[in-house]
RNA sequence: UGCCCGAUCGUCUAAUGGCAGGACACAGGUUUCUGGUACCUGUUAUCUAGGUUCGAAUCCUAGUCGGGCAACCA
């Protein structure tokens, strides 16, 4: 359970790990946030951290906060701090003390030690450019360095002399010896140290030589013990990397207990940004007012615009972990927030657009206190503050139309209003000025309908409202969504899609004078308006500056949005009508095979043999002959058992997943056994899932068919009076379901079999139970 | 285009061969001194085509679409 209540979803990350504590891997679960200190973090990160810590919490384990501060040329202790303040204000509480991969330094260097010892890792002195045109392309392997055979003496050597700071910047770098012709680039010898001579913020002077990411980050986690390391897919072609540098630089207890990386997706927003390239410029160039500006993302501008970490934290609770690319729509985190602002914010009355009504009822001069509760009706908690009725009073101008529409609630001519604790009131006139704008409406109010006396009628409307003389001038400043677009920067530079109105600075707005010493960071309802909250670094008393958090939700306004649309000149967007295309024949050969096929006469000569003589089809003849470790495996088989299409059958279905990885060479069962396994699956002896379910055991422990399923005591049941008695404890075994079925629901048909399927180990000739059981079901649903 | 990954309601996410579920959004309604809140009801999805199976979102094959990867950044 969260703190909004809702329970704590599984995810796929939770599955490795319980799969993880199962088998023993690992007896608790450490995790990590590894923010490098060059920036500040936005609510993408928070996912993450809530992700890392959100596990740790539940498993109960350890989550900590380690600064990945190997780069000392753009990090600085100053978002040191940041970080760890914005971390702490979401509610991550990481084990103390804060980590830092500087304090690991040495212990990297002696991996590095241990890697050239083992002749994994050499010193390179080529040059940059000479360095990245080796590598390759995607297309052609690399080249290998003329210094790639350096014998590993003189690379502890020259490694050593780097570190004692003899080579000026970029001269040589340290290299791992992996694969220059790896498919994945990333392993064509990647650079695990560089020379740079900088002062770094933590370690001072004290190295010149500094690890790049893909070789500090695993050393770090496998430092510290961590059992889960988790990052975003985009590091995912990393982790072979990630996998490479633990596995030759760890031993023994360490490398048993390793940490494994686990990649998951990240969170994007439409209508935002979320790289720290693009905050950068944002600020430059005055877009926004800083880092904490309201309108990012940033944890600061969250907390500034009034956020709660409480609805940050249940809409990442929300929006779960997966690991497909995706966009989340705000409304999730809109709601999330009034979710939490609802049962904590005071209800206080603010006038955005002050329009005057002059109560003419009422007497000049007389003042009438109310006392005014906080909360509404369904919010349990207690408190009132006072507020005066006047006989001059202020309205906001949205809620007055002079000639209203269809379903108006609110004031207009002749138009009766409840006043939110105060009376009713009757639109008499209107005053204009010269130009025709509505400067005054004088009003009569009611006696009888003060606040909390019954009234007689029906009132449809309340609206808010400040006195004239009891109410306080303030700031508004209402945000929106800083862009324009949902994918800033899709069609051009990002900051032309900003959208203008993203801030609106309301410099008029009345509040009423409870709010006088209103605390900065406090919230509040300002009632049928929106939540806001008192602006941290402009408020001041006497100058009380509000941001709008979000606003309440609107229904009024979308039925006006709807009506708007369904108005004559109404755009359709009509589509083009998608012509049915005729179902192609398509030919399902794969490419790779028809090479290999070209390549091998033995290959050509399986597959003439299969289409001709063994009248396997074309489609699944491709599919056998790929390879020549296969081909052997199957004509094993087949000399066996020399039913083709059977054999194809179960080698293409059951059999080929197993040969994504391997060749059919390494399987743990030969073609023969294999053979031998068809013959029985094919013999009706077995059903076909308990053949699976052999082939299975056979996939991974070897051995025979018959003895396998000997020993289960696997043998297909035909007789159908033991069939109807299985049907029969089935039924009575699920009553509810089985109403449900006769009720309509006929797809739970497939539950029954499952469940007879299972009631019989797998061993009821599905084709005699499924009439039987749909009988059964349907006879008494008719009677 | 080499390698890797992904595709389920409008959006996010469950279902690990056996009832396609939940949340947000949307639509309708009830309650209401906030057109707020709360509550009720409803609509909507397995990328395509073949195959295996009694049964496929899930397994196999081919394809389509989307994303990532070639810094001495992290």
């Amino acid at each position: 359970m969260n703190d909004a209540g809702r329970p704590t979803r599984s995810n796929f990350l939770r599955d490795v790990v319980d799969a993880d504590l199962a088998a023993g891997r690992h007896s608790t679960v450490v995790t990590r946030f590894p923010p490098e200190p060059n920036g500040f973090m936005h609510i993408g990160h928070a996912k993450a951290i809530w992700v890392n810590y959100g596990i740790a919490r539940d498993y109960g384990g350890r989550f900590r906060l380690r600064f990945d501060d190997t780069n000392p040329e753009t990090e600085e202790a100053r978002y040191v701090a940041a970080i760890e303040r914005d971390i702490a204000w979401l509610g991550c509480d990481w084990e103390k003390p804060t980590r830092h991969a500087s304090d690991y330094f040495d212990f990297m260097y002696d991996a590095a030690v241990t890697l050239v010892r083992k002749g994994l890792a050499y010193v390179d002195d080529q040059t940059q450019e000479e360095i990245a045109a080796g590598r390759g392309t995607i297309k052609e392997p690399g080249t290998a360095s003329p210094f790639r055979e350096r014998p590993a003496a003189e690379n502890l050597d020259l490694l050593a002399r780097m570190k004692a700071s003899e080579f000026p910047d970029g001269s040589r770098v340290l290299r791992a010896k992996i694969d220059m012709a790896a498919p994945n680039l990333l392993l064509r010898d990647p650079i695990l140290y560089r020379i740079r001579h900088a002062r770094h913020h933590r370690t001072g002077d004290a190295w010149c030589i500094y690890p790049l990411y893909d070789f500090a980050h695993c050393l770090e986690d496998a430092c510290e013990g961590v059992t889960h390391s988790f990052c975003s897919l985009e590091f995912e072609t990393r982790r072979a990397l990630y996998d490479w540098i633990l596995d030759n630089a760890l031993e023994g207890e360490a490398l048993a207990r390793r940490p494994h990386q686990y990649e998951f997706a990240r969170l994007n927003l439409p209508y935002t940004v979320m790289s720290k390239r693009k905050f950068i410029r944002l600020v430059a160039e005055g877009h926004v007012c800083g880092w904490d500006d309201p309108r990012l993302p940033t944890l600061a501008g969250l907390r500034r615009r009034g956020v709660t970490p409480e609805a940050i934290r249940d809409f990442c609770d929300m929006i779960g972990v997966a690991r497909s690319n995706s966009v989340v729509d705000v409304g999730k985190l809109e709601y999330c927030l009034r979710e939490d602002l609802n049962a904590r914010c005071p209800r206080v009355l603010c006038v955005l657009r002050p329009l005057e009504v002059l109560v003419t009822t009422w007497e000049e001069g007389a003042a009438e206190e109310i006392d005014a509760p906080y909360w509404p009706r369904d919010v349990p908690r207690e408190g009132s503050r006072t507020i005066t009725f006047t006989r001059r009073i202020y309205v906001d101008r949205d809620d007055f139309r002079e000639s209203p529409p269809k379903g108006w609630h609110r004031l207009a001519p002749g138009r009766e209003v409840r006043l939110r604790h105060g009376y009713v009131i009757r639109v008499d006139d209107v005053e204009k000025d010269a130009a025709g704008n509505v400067v005054r409406l004088l009003c009569s109010h009611d006696p009888a309908t003060r606040s909390g006396q019954v009234v007689g009628r029906k009132v449809r409307g309340t609206v808010h409202w400040v006195s004239a003389e009891h109410s306080l001038p303030c700031e508004v400043r209402l945000y929106d969504r800083l862009f324009a677009v949902a994918e800033p920067g899709a069609e051009r530079d990002f900051v032309l899609d900003l959208d203008p109105r993203s801030l609106v600075i309301v410099e008029s707005a009345r509040i009423e004078t409870s709010m006088k010493d209103a605390a900065p960071g406090s919230r509040y309802q300002f009632e049928r308006t929106g939540y806001f909250v008192v602006d941290e670094g402009d408020s001041a008393p006497g100058a009380l500056v509000f941001n709008r958090i979000v606003t309440l939700r609107d229904t009024w306004a979308k039925v006006e949005r709807k009506a708007a649309r369904t108005a004559p000149q109404r755009a359709v967007t009509e589509r083009p009508p998608t012509a049915a295309e005729p179902a192609a024949p398509r030919t399902t050969i794969g490419e790779d095979r028809v090479r290999a096929r070209a390549a091998s006469a033995v290959l050509a000569a399986a597959f003439g043999r299969y289409t001709t003589e063994l009248g396997i089809s074309a489609e699944d003849a491709d599919r056998l002959t790929g390879d020549e470790a296969l081909v052997a495996f199957v004509d094993a088989a087949l000399a066996v058992h020399p039913n083709g299409p059977a054999v194809a059958k179960w080698t293409v279905n059951e059999l080929l997943r197993e040969l994504k990885d391997r060749t059919a060479s390494e399987l743990p069962l030969g073609g023969a056994a294999f053979g031998r396994f068809v013959a029985l699956a094919e013999s009706d002896a077995l059903t076909a899932a308990a053949a699976k379910d052999v082939l299975a055991t056979m996939i991974r422990d070897g051995g025979e068919a018959e003895a396998i399923a000997a020993a289960r005591g696997l043998r297909q049941m035909t007789d159908e009076d033991a069939l109807a008695a299985l049907v029969e404890d089935v039924l009575a075994a699920h009553p509810d379901e089985v109403a449900r079925y006769r009720d309509g629901k006929t797809s739970l048909l497939g539950f029954f079999m499952g469940q007879v399927m299972k009631a019989s180990r797998g061993n009821a000739k599905p084709a005699l139970v499924k009439p039987l059981l749909a009988a059964r079901l349907d006879e008494a649903s008719t009677p």
